[in-house]
RNA sequence: GGGCGAUUGGCGCAGUUGGCUAGCGCGCUUCCGUGACAAGGAAGAGGUCACUGGUUCGAGUCCAGUAUCGCCCA
């Protein structure tokens, strides 16, 4: 480190320069500067192209534009960062590329409601073009706060790199891969049920719903018996009589002229407009007598089969499961309102009854029409399901035919946005077909095998052109025990619902309509050309669906043909009044934002195009930090996308899982609560190092974070005492640069040319700090590489705060002055400190370099600090290369000798109240003498000694035994305190005789003299009677003490 | 319902293949304004490692079960 650059030629640093404390404040804006200026942080692709350098890849996770980022983002941001940052120094060509999401339903439903409020408008009543606008700049007011969050956090991103999912670069990659995807039938429109929200009326994926627990009611409901309606005829009543004939159970206790009935439990009595059937269970012991009969549904008069079917829970009152105790045998099936009856009506061929319109409301013009049944049914429609709800139970009850309501908690999906409760609606929907195993089997081979847990039950996903199927690609997740949510995730994975009812989002590039209905024959011709000419051109792809007979009443009985073009590019205006006039319209739709988030790897660099300098030297990326939630949300679906586009490359290599951020009470930071807190009030009041050491400090492998919050009352911002800890460590930080700097500044600079300094020449504390830091270095470059954040930090904190401060700095304060080999030592063991601390803490550590590289020192042999890039920046300087040389291990157990007995002597300092000031003697041995005096001072300079002697002590002394042996330490006082003394004295001899009884112990087990290894076996003898001795020792002097 | 995690001094947490006289930070007690640092220094007090069994010479650590809390997916 001896290169005399242009900065060695200044004059030395005065300490007097140097506040005593770091304002962290006064540092952050003007060190951010200076990286930005220097365009530290950018990446250069054609190098790695080049072969020039390794690369380094981390991809952002791109942050929702609806709001402010929380603490969660910034311990996010934070291990990311360390990752970068400790690359880049490392030598690799480092790319962290950042940028924002557009989050289609969150980020609409924000401005809706914020338009709603502030001018009372709906978004129909902007039209869409001028509310995407709208929703445009409210995704850059808030794109600039985030962004601006993350740097003051010290994000190293490179910024100008910086994209969104909605950006052009981000919209062509959408496009393509739609295309792709839809031309090898992997995208599909199908007819289900979706989890409809009716408030923001959109489709939501699966996992947009969350489960909620509700405090409902079973309504009991009576269906009155009929026979199958015989042409247009009323439908015959079943009287009870009739039901005994056929053997129905107990029939015959009913009044035998009254009609039949069939009670059914339900927790949505609305949804009996859309009843198609009856359902029991064939094992029942009423379903034979039920056979070929039908029941009539009050008020509309429907006529509807009873069908058997194994899924019909039984009632049994005294049952465990909760839905026996509620249930009666018998079910009402409306598969177009529930999940299950829909499957139910799939296997008995049902009819499909929708009655309610998209806002939820009850509504004869979305599938329900029949005009019979509306003529009673009209009484419902237009009603919330709600009112509707009430309204039902009203009539039934109005003809007696409630049987009971019994209050019922379960639980309901609700919408993880609007939170109204979702609505199993009946719609047309793309989805993405994730279950072919070119996505999710190429998914689960991606998994590094050590990490694939291998069933037997389920035989390994073996690709479908029989290419070998193991695994063939390193996907890790750390911690490892994520591999399974992942695995899991893709062996029970359902088609995914890409299209979304919104305008904020990209639009769904298909054109749709029913073949053969509309357009001139010269206009179908033209259309015909067009579709042929890109067909070959292979800029169009075309899906004919058959509908077969329409669910829907209206068009009941009509076949369907639908056909879908779907455009790689858009369609040229020529070819839009083509479409047009032949009835063709654009889906309105948009995709689910994860769509495109499910292609940042590859669209942030340029995808599709394959000459992307970007892509060829960052696909695939490196590390992706992330939540558990986000494992299958997007974790998955990044990995089946990047395969299936890049020929079974990997979006990443590796997959770290951070604990999720919540109060000090253990709940979720959420807005609601208000118990979430901004980064920047955390930097406000402790710095962004210190908030960054903290988060870290508290990364582990296995707990989530609880971060007590505590509001401000002056600045009235959230804060927590949480981050003391990182800020008390940056003041200590400073501070022993501060000291480190004043040390140097003193006694000649070296002149001219100075040889390396050989650490095997140099006093025991210098070894010793040397040994220490070459141990540490290689155990947190090791944990930087495993992902152990805590450990990281910690170990920074005890070699800065326990080794250097406490004893490394305390040691050398009398004789580093004139002394140059010292002076190298201390300057290379900091200048390492503050590199190995920089990707935690790189404002204070930057600050302190500018200080510290001017240090005018030697080298020390085995450690390597490269020099700073021409910008002269520690962000852009060399990660420290110390020797393994140097762990010196007689080094360290000398040292840890003689701490032994420094500690034992200020002991008796502090138990006799001797003061800080005072100067003692040691009395020793001469063998105890020696091994002091090549501790060349340290023993003297650390307990306050005059001097050691091999004399015996004239005046008052107390004596003490350490390791086995006897010393003595005078000057004290005048006289010896002999309460204190006795007190001392007795507490040791506590300490030994309980140290003596659990080894004796140890050794009378004949087992554990026998079964335990040997050298274990030995120690264990040795302190035996090592304690013995001192006991003995100790007894005796407690004997000799003055009455 | 399936999967995963946690339970260690007053509080927040470490403890990697079993060898521990169980560590760290905050807080607490006593002393110290000493020439880097009071956001500091020195010395202390404080824990039957949730519970019950098991394996082992030896269990905070491994196994089984119980209880409580939490997360993810249905």
């Amino acid at each position: 480190m001896t290169n005399p650059g242009p900065r060695a030629q200044r004059i030395p640093e005065k300490a007097g320069d140097l506040p005593t404390q770091y304002t962290a404040s006064e540092h952050e804006g003007r060190i951010w500067a200076l990286w930005e200026r220097a365009g530290a942080f950018a990446a250069d692709p054609a190098r790695v192209v080049s072969g020039g350098a390794r690369p380094y890849c981390v991809l952002m996770p791109p942050a929702n534009v609806t709001d402010r980022l929380h603490i969660g983002h910034a311990l996010n941001g934070t291990l990311q960062d360390v990752l970068v940052r400790a690359h880049r120094m490392m030598g690799f060509e480092t790319l962290w590329l950042p940028g924002t999401d557009h989050a289609g339903i969150a980020t609409q439903t924000r401005v809706e409601k914020r338009l709603l409020e502030e001018e009372g408008k709906g978004r129909h009543e902007y039209g869409r073009e001028a509310f995407v606008a709208r929703v445009q700049s409210f995704k850059d007011q808030y794109e600039a706060t985030i962004t601006e969050q993350l740097k003051r956090m010290g994000a190293s991103a490179d910024w100008d790199r910086r994209r969104f999912t909605m950006d052009e670069v981000c919209a062509r990659a959408v496009r393509e891969a739609f295309f792709r995807l839809f031309k090898d039938g992997l995208i599909y429109r199908g007819k289900r049920l979706v989890n409809w929200d009716p408030v923001t009326q959109t489709a939501l994926a699966d996992d947009e719903v969350e489960d909620r627990e509700v405090d409902g009611k079973f309504y009991y409901l009576r269906y009155p018996l009929a026979h199958p309606r015989d042409g247009d005829n009323e439908p015959t009543p079943v009287t009870w009589s009739e039901l005994a004939a056929r053997g129905y159970p107990r029939a015959e206790e009913m009044a035998e002229d009254e009609r039949a009935w069939v009670t059914i439990a339900t927790t949505r009595p609305e949804t009996y407009l859309g009843d198609t059937a009856v359902a029991v269970n064939p094992a029942d012991p009423r379903a034979p007598a039920l056979r070929t009969l039908c029941v009539e549904l009050p008020v509309i008069g429907r006529v509807i089969p009873i069908v058997e079917d194994e899924y019909v829970v039984m009632a049994d009152p005294e049952s465990s499961d909760a839905r026996a105790r509620y249930a009666t045998g018998f079910l009402k099936v409306t598969p177009a309102h529930d999940p299950n009856d829909w499957e139910i009506g799939q296997r008995h061929a049902l009819k499909v009854i929708n009655v309610m319109g998209p806002d939820a409301s009850i509504s004869d013009r979305h599938g329900w029409d029949d005009p019979e049944e509306l003529r009673g049914g009209a009484v419902f429609v237009g009603l919330s399901r709600e009112d509707a709800r009430v309204k039902v139970v009203q009539e039934f009850r109005a003809r007696g035919l409630v049987e009971a309501i019994k209050p019922y908690r379960h639980s309901v999906g609700h919408s993880y946005r609007s939170h109204a409760a979702i609505e199993p609606y009946l719609s047309d929907q793309w989805y993405v077909k994730v279950t072919d195993d070119r996505l999710s089997g190429e998914a689960l081979r991606a998994m590094a095998d050590e990490q694939y847990e291998y069933d037997p039950e389920i035989p390994f996903p073996k690709r479908s052109d029989g290419r070998p199927g193991r695994m063939d690609a390193k996907l890790r997740f750390h911690p490892s025990r994520y591999a399974r949510t992942f695995q899991l995730w893709h062996e029970n994975l359902r088609d995914w619902c890409i299209s979304r009812q919104l305008w904020w989002g990209h639009r769904i590039p298909v054109w749709g309509a029913a073949a053969q209905t509309l357009g001139s024959a010269e206009s179908r011709d033209r259309l015909e050309d067009m579709v042929a000419e890109r067909l070959s051109a292979g800029t169009l792809a075309r899906w004919r669906r058959d509908v077969g007979e329409s669910h829907d009443a209206f068009t009941s009985g009509e076949h369907l043909e639908e056909s879908f073009l779907c455009f790689r590019d858009d369609p040229t205006p020529d070819e839009e009044r083509i479409l047009h006039e032949c009835g063709y319209e654009q889906d309105p739709d948009v995709l689910d934002t994860w769509f495109s988030s499910a292609l940042w790897p590859i669209s942030t660099m340029g995808w599709p195009d394959e000459e992307s300098e970007l892509l060829g030297a960052f696909n695939p990326s490196n590390a992706l930090c992330t939540a558990r939630e986000i494992i299958t949300l997007w974790v998955s679906r990044m990995v089946m996308f990047n395969r299936y586009f890049r020929e079974g490359d990997l979006p990443f290599t590796d997959v770290f899982i951070h604990a999720l951020v919540m109060d000090g009470r253990g709940r979720k930071m959420s807005k609601s609560i208000g118990n979430g807190v901004d980064p920047l009030d955390i930097i406000a009041s402790h710095g962004a190092d210190a908030m960054r050491y903290t988060l870290c400090k508290m990364t582990t492998h296995t707990q989530d974070i609880r971060l007590p919050v505590e509001r401000d009352t002056r600045t009235g911002r959230n804060t927590s005492p949480k981050f003391d800890e990182g800020r008390n460590f940056c003041t200590k930080l400073w501070n022993a640069g501060r000291l480190t700097v004043m040390l140097c500044a003193r006694g000649d600079a070296p002149g001219g040319p100075v040889k390396p300094v050989e650490p095997a020449t140099l006093p025991l504390v210098d070894r010793w700090m040397l040994s220490r830091l070459a141990r540490t270095a290689r155990s947190i470059t090791r944990s930087i590489e495993r992902f152990e954040f805590s450990p990281y930090a910690q170990s920074l904190y005890d070699l800065l705060w326990r080794d250097f401060c406490d004893w490394y700095l305390e040691a050398i304060k009398p004789t580093i002055e004139g002394n140059p080999s010292q002076r190298a030592v201390l300057r290379a063991t900091f200048d390492t400190i503050l590199r190995l601390l920089h990707p935690l803490t790189p404002f204070v550590t930057e600050a302190l370099f500018e200080h510290v590289s001017r240090i005018e020192a030697g080298s020390v042999r085995g450690v390597e600090l490269p020099e700073p890039c021409a910008c002269g920046l520690l962000c852009r300087a060399g990660w420290p290369r110390v020797s393994e040389t140097l762990i010196d291990d007689d080094a360290e157990s000398h040292f840890e000798h003689l701490r032994g007995l420094v500690e034992e002597i200020r002991t008796i300092r502090a138990q006799h109240g001797v003061k800080p000031s005072k100067r003692i003697t040691l009395h020793a041995g001469a063998a105890a003498a020696e091994t002091i005096g090549r501790g060349d001072g340290l023993v003297e300079t650390t307990c306050g000694l005059e001097h050691v002697t091999t004399d015996e002590p004239a005046g008052a002394s107390v004596a003490f035994t350490y390791a086995g042996v006897d010393f003595h330490v005078s000057g004290l006082a005048d006289e010896m305190d002999v309460s204190a003394e006795r007190e001392r004295l007795g507490g040791a001899i506590a300490e030994y005789e309980h140290r003596i009884t659990t080894l004796t112990a140890r050794l009378d087990n004949p087992s554990y003299v026998t079964k335990a290894p040997g050298h274990l076996v030995e120690q264990t003898r040795r302190e035996l009677v090592e304690a013995e001795t001192e006991l003995d020792q100790v007894r005796s002097r407690f004997a000799g003490l003055p009455a």
